[in-house]
DNA sequence: CACCACATGTGCAAAAAATGCACATGTTTA
DNA sequence: TAAACATGTGCATTTTTTGCACATGTGGTG
């Protein structure tokens, strides 16, 4: 009478499935891991665990390495299908946005992390319209004339609710050519014009963590516009501390070396939203997009 | 020139979608809770944290209630798809599985629980047969003639590995014409015979815990085979104590009643496993099947 | 054959995530 | 006006996940 049963459908645990769709593509628990950006032993538990529960071997265990089962290689196939799915699925969200969104940010930010990526943007959200603005003006963002703006911000100063974009330390560079014989001991650097991408300067505490007195450090021989001072440093001018973020891309590019594996942490980049923002469409997906983009030059 | 980038699949977090899932279906953050078994806080909790990483936003919110948006009702058909997919694989996996597997249980679980179950097992494993032999037996299962054993066993006092299948406590139950005016006190229960499932006499215990004095229930008028008691009990016999697992079936249809919703908590059953079992294709199937099935005999 | 690189399993403690609770807010219904 | 809903949120707690370091077992190499 009673005897109904609401037939509700029994997903096993769906982080454990990813784990295992991954080790089952790489044939490899390991590479697996490595994809997800996990050790080899959560892979190892998690499909360990979805064998447990569903009751049936997904791997046969091989003296080196893994092989799929039957039953595994008939289940990967599937979860593969849906995991693709949902994938797609996420990617097309949103991609009916239309709109503009304004961002404010830091010139050099923008010009070395923004700008390089916004391309991946649109192709993604082709009817959103990004207007960025290199801009040092710290303005109140609900004053200023933009949706969002990426400000250089200490933990703990700013006031209002914001989200972490980058905190990638700031390390020593300069252009490979500055020093050929390559850089050994840290007081190196006295030899050259010391660059830096903050106002505030930096370098006594670098020489500190080093293990050297600050005080050759404090001497400010010259002192170039923030945004100026790593194209400085590209040119040959002189040796450079600014943030990985920034200088990642003339280091891809081999235009800069990083000289030591030393770095300093301090302050971050911070997203701060209008309060219009949430109401902007375009604006909450440049957001989303942001931060997923951005996910790597945090932690 | 290394700016390649292995255009991996991004997915949001799974748990987060299930969630989403279950409350886009419902309509309703609560029933999606209660569908997933946990409070609606949790749920609400995963919808927001899904919108604030994927930037957009999945439901409007009413105010009473909420509702899909445009980007949610559409994420939610290709979520659901993608799910549904899933759950599909997970059932049919070991479909194919045949064999045959053994299973030794105490009688009375076996015909109250386990048998009104089995058919489920049948039409999901058509090929696999299970042989159910209700018995007493405690014998090691590695020599008995069994893949797999269910016993009653207090914690702690399994030396071998198992699988905890049924907790559930003990409760009062009697017939409901047994005492038509219901049951107003506990001492209700001395004006008639105490039949009882375990051989342990849990009566007294049960007694304290209702906050009589125990003496009057130690007395055991007759003692008859345990498995034999429920059908008593069904039969006007006197009151029953024993755990809920059993005598759910019996309280379902009608022919027994809880008399009190004080509970005692004592011992479990377990699942053994032969060391060959984990070789049996058959036995890992239907141990995979019976723990998912007995999920809400515990905790 | 010794030895190293490789691939996975595992105990344990640390870190992170999920959860429930209790209460807050705002709405509909009686 | 009160009570019943439905969801949002701070906080403490529980649960889960994770990494690490080490163990095991294999294949290749000199």
């Amino acid at each position: 009478m009673h005897m109904f049963r609401m037939m509700q459908r029994s997903l096993p645990p769906l982080n454990a499935l990813r784990a295992f769709e991954a080790a089952g593509r790489h044939q490899s628990f390991s590479r697996a891991a490595e994809e997800l950006g996990v050790s080899h032993s959560a892979i190892s538990r998690h499909v360990r665990g979805l064998e447990d529960r569903l009751g049936v071997s997904l791997f046969r265990d091989l003296p080196r390495g893994i092989k799929l089962s039957r039953d595994g290689r008939a289940y990967l196939g599937q979860v593969t299908a849906a995991l693709d799915l949902i994938a797609e699925a996420t990617e097309g969200l949103g991609g009916s946005a239309e709109g503009v969104v304004v961002v404010s940010c830091e010139p050099l930010f923008a010009r070395k992390v923004l700008l390089p990526m916004l391309d991946r943007f649109h192709s993604q959200y082709p009817r959103v319209e990004v207007r960025l603005e290199a801009s040092k003006a710290l303005a109140d963002v609900n004053r200023y004339e933009a949706d969002l703006a990426i400000r250089f911000a200490h933990t703990g100063v700013l006031q209002v609710a914001s989200d972490l974009i980058s905190d990638t330390p700031l390390y020593v560079y300069a252009a490979p050519e500055l020093r050929p014989e390559g850089w050994q001991s840290p007081k190196d650097v006295l030899e050259y014009a010391r660059l830096r991408e903050r106002d505030a300067n930096l370098w006594p505490r670098w020489a500190e963590l080093q293990g050297l007195e600050a005080a050759p450090f404090e001497a400010h021989g010259w002192r170039i516009s923030a945004d100026l001072a790593l194209e400085a440093a590209v040119c040959g001018q002189g040796v450079y501390l600014g943030s990985r973020d920034c200088a990642q891309m003339d280091c891809d590019a081999g235009r800069l070396v990083r000289c030591f594996d030393q770095g300093v942490r301090d302050g971050a980049m911070r997203l701060v939203q209008a309060d219009r923002a949430s109401r902007n469409r375009a604006a909450r997906v440049f957001r989303g997009w942001l931060l997923e983009e951005t996910a790597d030059l945090r932690g």
